[in-house]
DNA sequence: AGTTGTCAAGCTAGT
DNA sequence: ACTAGCTTGACAACT
């Protein structure tokens, strides 16, 4: 198992995650972010590598705009040097990489528009996994989108709109349950027409099922995983007390957290945890994965 | 320096 | 009808 946390961590002092206005769009302003993006991934990644952490999700404004048609630097080819440094630096201590590209990308739209846009986006975050040098293992994972008031037809714009994308798009695309929309049911289904990887979200799982356990669906998502597409990722979150249905706990609640490791002892899965407080709780879900022998201490 | 409204992009269910 | 929630965070214009 591979442990890991979103997008953020708050005691570096940095952000990877830095962006500005379309309005003060400068050819000099997206340079300067994406530097300052890329210098503190790597201060990102060399912390969680002397915390233990080896999996982690690479935030989508790393490269403000880029499948804005605004940009028109080639953005690969002038940080070439920087990007494969940070993926050498990835690849040498064997850590896991996945990104989610935002609630915007919908290939399965009514409206052409959004599926275009959707697919410059997803194509912008396998250009960035790419150039980093990174294997098939390295995903970007979507939710299947809308349901349009015909859950059919839906599917059906899905599976098209998949076909027509480019294949260094494919062997990266995942898809993950939903809470609301798509369940494990619905993403299996699609994963065997497409022979695409599922991502099993526990909290999401919970949210909505078809009566399956957090063990038997995680069994069941972990089969759609080849040897190409590496160990299944598996996202962790608790329901937020007294909050609407759905939304994130803000930390970690312990107790949950060791019950779910029970429940999953003996399957090996990169396990992401999405919790408010990011890299907070991470420390402490590492703490308990410690005491158990998942980690060296 | 600190606070507050706003930001490229969409959808669904809960209130 | 409206809006929180989704990876919401981070920018920028205002006190």
């Amino acid at each position: 198992m591979k442990l890991g946390y979103p997008c953020i961590n708050r005691s570096i002092g940095c952000t990877a995650n830095s962006t500005f206005r379309l309005k003060s769009y400068s050819k000099e302003r997206l340079l300067s972010t994406v530097q300052n993006n890329l210098d503190c991934l790597q201060k990102i990644l060399e912390w969680n590598v002397e915390h233990g952490f080896l999996f982690f999700r690479i935030g989508s404004p790393l490269v403000p705009f880029a499948s804005h048609p605004i940009c028109k630097i080639d953005w690969v080819k002038h940080f070439k040097e920087q990007l494969k440094s940070v993926g050498d630096f990835i690849k040498k201590n064997k850590m896991r990489i996945s990104m989610h590209p935002d609630q915007f990308v919908l290939i399965n739209a009514k409206d052409k528009r959004i599926v275009e846009n959707s697919k410059k986006e997803l194509e912008y975050h396998c250009k960035l996994l790419e150039a980093m040098g990174l294997d098939s293992t390295a995903k970007v994972m979507i939710h299947v989108g809308g349901v349009y008031g015909d859950k059919e037809e839906s599917i059906g714009r899905f599976i098209r709109s998949y076909r027509k994308l480019p294949a260094f798009v494919k062997k990266r695309f995942v898809i993950e349950n939903d809470e609301r929309c798509y369940d494990l049911k619905d993403c299996l289904m699609l994963s065997k027409k497409m022979n695409v990887p599922v991502v099993f979200d526990k909290f999401h799982h919970e949210c909505k099922n078809n009566g399956e356990s957090v063990k038997h669906g995680l069994m069941l998502a972990k089969k759609t995983w080849k040897r190409k597409d590496g160990l299944i990722m598996v996202h962790y979150s608790d329901q937020k007390k007294s909050a609407r249905k759905g939304s994130h706990s803000e930390h970690i609640d312990l107790r949950q957290f060791r019950n779910f490791i029970g429940q999953t002892k003996g399957i090996d899965f990169d396990l992401m945890l999405e919790i408010k407080d990011k890299e907070k709780s991470a420390l402490k879900a590492i703490g308990i994965l410690k005491k158990l022998k998942y980690f060296k201490s």
